[in-house]
RNA sequence: UCCCCUGUAGCUCAGUUGGUUAGAGCAUCUGACUGUUAAUCAGAGGGUCGUUGGUUCAAGUCCAACCGGGGGAGCCA
């Protein structure tokens, strides 16, 4: 059917113009009143009935929730909180929404009840802007990079690399799991199996990348990812998307100043075009926020946040700085830190949170990370201590971004393949890229459910995505 | 996986030291009103108190196990 998007419809330029609409009833008020939604904005069109036209029967049938189309003209609003509404003519309701049973009504719910509406989440205000940004931040990724000279890699999906060490995998099979085949010493048989050897979803596209990036110049992932870990957290997924860029003849320096050009190129793309959007979530964090003590509530909104992100620079610190700030903090002195700080040790979750919300109070930048925390394919220092690693930490989130220039060195590279304990016939195509016209590269892993989180301000990783695969929950 | 909190109407929640017939607001239904803005006003219906077992004369309330949800931690993006 033939119909205009209400966000075209909203303002004075198309009044006197004779026009359809199709979308669904958000309320119907004093029997006169519909307020229609197409998610083509977040904000509604208000229908008006004239009740001599349109029979009781009729007007009963248009409820919260229901399907219809509409023909009229646009015209200037008598009413104070719209500039136009429609004066309909000719009404078709598509499908019915029975009241009793409708389970999304015009006023707050929360989350978690509409996480187990799934199919119904999309026709609320805040989930629709939730997707509506989403979407947008996905354009803006791609735009980001093609205006820079990236090419997108597809990296595979079902991976036989097993040596990456990013996490526990799903394994990938199509053997009889009632009658798996063994060997003669009682292992399963993978030689019979779909591929003739193990195969899991992948944790991570950067080993490949780095084969595209190593003749492509500067390529680009952004994809599915999937994590097997026990984690249920606000910011864990079982199935997420990630970004993953990777530079040839880039070192930490140039990839810390990708990262956050990227951040800050994609925060500016939401900021001008998703502007109703956000300020909704704005307005919806304010409420929420309403009932929390003031020590929990962000000292600046939304909107402030992006903007301050947009046009201040992120700080940048080593890790070694990191541990002397933390150490002539105030929590640490009072002995407020759970955890031990100390060179060596991996930083914790009260220890970036401190560095981020209480010190410096911006995007952080950590870098230079001692190699035994850090994983095997990151570029040794000279310092013979620390590796060329990179994490970027934000308020409220924590981890958005993880990077490294990898080692390019292949007598080093093999060495940490044996501290790792990775044997060399697993990462034999990864290690041969090294022997071939090796040269510096650098890249880093961007979540872009946190991405997400961060411009929409969500609080809860599932509620950035249209259909969240955590432990114990994947019914839709 | 660990620690803490929590599960009462469609939704959000109250329910006292265990004690009669289980409470509110919103939603729903009926009626009134008719330029409303989460419309308003009056009335009505709506409950296996997460599940199973236990203690007790008596359990929404106490105990145990299990199942869900939330917050925090670890793992990370």
């Amino acid at each position: 059917m033939k119909h205009d998007p209400i966000v075209e419809l909203l303002d004075e330029s198309r009044i006197g113009q004779e026009i359809v609409v199709c979308g669904w009833i958000r309320t119907f008020r004093n029997d006169t009143f519909i307020a229609l939604n197409d998610g083509s904005t977040i904000k509604n069109l208000q229908l008006v009935i004239d009740r001599e036209n349109f029979s009781d029967d009729v007007r009963k049938r248009l409820t919260t929730g229901a399907a219809i189309s509409a023909k009229g003209e646009l015209v200037a609003s008598q009413g104070k909180g719209q500039t136009t509404e429609v004066k309909v003519t000719e009404l078709e309701i598509h499908g019915e929404a029975d009241p009793e049973e409708f389970p999304i009504q015009m006023k707050r719910h929360t989350m978690e009840f509409l996480r187990e509406k799934a199919h119904l989440r999309f026709r609320t205000s805040t989930f629709s802007a939730v997707f509506r940004i989403r979407h947008g931040m996905t354009y803006a990724v791609h735009k980001y990079f093609h205006e820079n000279g990236f090419y997108n890699v597809h990296t595979p999906i079902i991976t036989g690399s097993d040596a990456e060490g990013a996490g526990e995998m799903f394994r990938v099979t199509t053997l009889d799991l009632n009658d798996v085949p063994k060997t003669e010493d009682g292992k399963i048989d993978v030689k019979q199996d779909f591929f003739g050897k193990e195969a899991n979803l992948t944790v991570s596209g950067q080993l490949e990348a780095e084969l595209a990036a190593m003749a492509l110049g500067k390529v680009y992932t952004f994809g599915p990812t999937f994590r097997a870990e026990n984690s249920n957290t606000s910011r864990h997924l079982a199935e997420f998307w990630m970004i993953e860029p990777e530079v040839a003849f880039a070192d930490i320096v140039d990839n810390m100043d990708l990262a956050e050009d990227f951040m800050q190129y994609v925060v500016k793309y939401a900021l001008d075009n998703y502007a109703d959007d956000l300020e909704f979530l704005d307005q919806k964090e304010r409420n929420d926020e309403k009932s929390k003590p003031q020590n929990e509530r962000n000292e600046l909104s939304l909107i402030e946040r992006l903007k301050f992100v947009a046009e201040n620079n992120f700080e940048r610190i080593t890790y070694t700085e990191a541990i002397d700030i933390l150490r002539n903090s105030k929590p640490f002195k009072k002995k407020k830190f759970k955890f031990p700080v100390e060179w060596g040790i991996d930083l914790q979750s009260e220890h970036e949170r401190f560095l981020v919300e209480k010190h410096f109070k911006k995007p952080v930048i950590i870098t230079d990370y001692p190699a035994s925390i850090k994983a095997f394919y990151m570029r040794q220092n000279d310092d013979g201590k620390t590796v060329a690693a990179m994490d970027i930490l934000v308020p409220g989130i924590g981890e958005i971004i993880g990077g490294s220039q990898r080692e390019e060195r292949l007598n080093i590279l093999m060495e940490k393949c044996k501290e790792f304990d990775i044997p060399e016939e697993h990462v034999w195509w990864y290690l041969d890229l090294r022997k071939f016209g090796s040269a510096k590269h650098a890249g880093f892993g961007l979540g872009f459910e946190r991405l997400i989180m961060f411009v929409t301000g969500m609080t809860n990783i599932r509620d950035v995505i249209a259909f969240p695969r955590t432990p114990m929950n994947a019914e839709f």
